[in-house]
DNA sequence: TAAACTTTTTTGGCAACCCTAATTAGGTGG
DNA sequence: CCACCTAATTAGGGTTGCCAAAAAAGTTTA
């Protein structure tokens, strides 16, 4: 019941193992080194504090299973995700791409109060001024190939 | 005009000297370390970092100025500071304090995709349903003192 | 101007993450 | 059962950032 001490970085790996979990089943190092863009060592080093954090069941060679609290912290984060994700698409009309990439990092920053207040907005929005939305995504779902795009940041750091 | 391979920290670093000189003009060690929560060397350490990538004009024991480049990159950065926060502010009623604290992190991942259709969204919302927005608000902005706060975690990392 | 105080810098270290190049374990076909 | 191939792990390093303690520079004051 503590979630302390666990880095933005370990948050992510939860995540990870998460999703290998709920769409493979078996959690294999090597996916999870190309899921998150790392070399296996990396990956290993990761399970080896998580197993030390009581986050994930890590046996060498073996299985990898998140624990109850890691599996907490793993879905926790993962409604973040989805919530901010479809907040981009749906209401600012963001290319999903790029929607996935910004949640991908406020995700693991973004206060409960926050999140919450989004989800609210959204709502409330869709439901009290529909149309109005609607002409919004319309001027702007369009603008997706043009200008902004290019103006990207280059990834990185 | 090239910006790549500036850390994070690093925006944040340039971004603090800005307001530190808009503030106050000169520009001391102590006064950094102060307002970003980190000990003299570490900030001693960044400055070096900052000067060799050309960001600042810096000579031991003496000024801290932000070249023209450093400038660019700490004025698009507050310039999303302020963006965001009055986003969580005056769209979704985040306390002020919150909305500080989410959007000193998000500015430093945000896309530019994303900082410029939430520009947009919020003039767009305020022009054309603005009593639908207060409405929102006035549910919200009570909210503050109760539940959802405490939920916060615990800053760190 | 020299002692006393403050600020800045240097030194030496630590933690989080990542990588390449070995090494070791597991699984497979002959 | 052994050679082979792949996957996982260990060994050894690198970078970024932060800190405490010690040393050096700057400033103030008697």
């Amino acid at each position: 019941m503590d979630s302390s001490n666990v880095t933005k970085r370990e948050e992510e790996y939860l995540e990870t193992i998460y999703l290998l979990h709920k769409n493979k089943g078996v959690i294999r190092v090597k996916d999870i080194a190309r899921m998150m863009n790392v070399k296996p060592p990396s990956v290993v080093d990761a399970l080896k504090k998580l197993s030390e954090k009581g986050l994930i069941d890590y046996e060498k060679y073996d299985r990898i299973i998140l624990t109850e609290e890691g599996m907490r912290i793993a879905l926790d984060t993962y409604a973040k995700h989805v919530l901010l994700t479809k907040f981009f698409v749906e209401v600012l009309g963001i290319p999903p791409d790029i929607a996935e990439h910004d949640a991908c990092q406020f995700e693991h920053y973004v206060s409960e109060i926050t999140v919450s207040r989004i989800k609210e907005f959204a709502k409330f929005i869709q439901e009290q001024c529909p149309y109005v939305l609607k002409q919004f995504l319309k001027e702007n779902l369009d603008k997706k190939a043009d200008s902004g795009r290019k103006a990207q940041k280059s990834a990185g750091n």
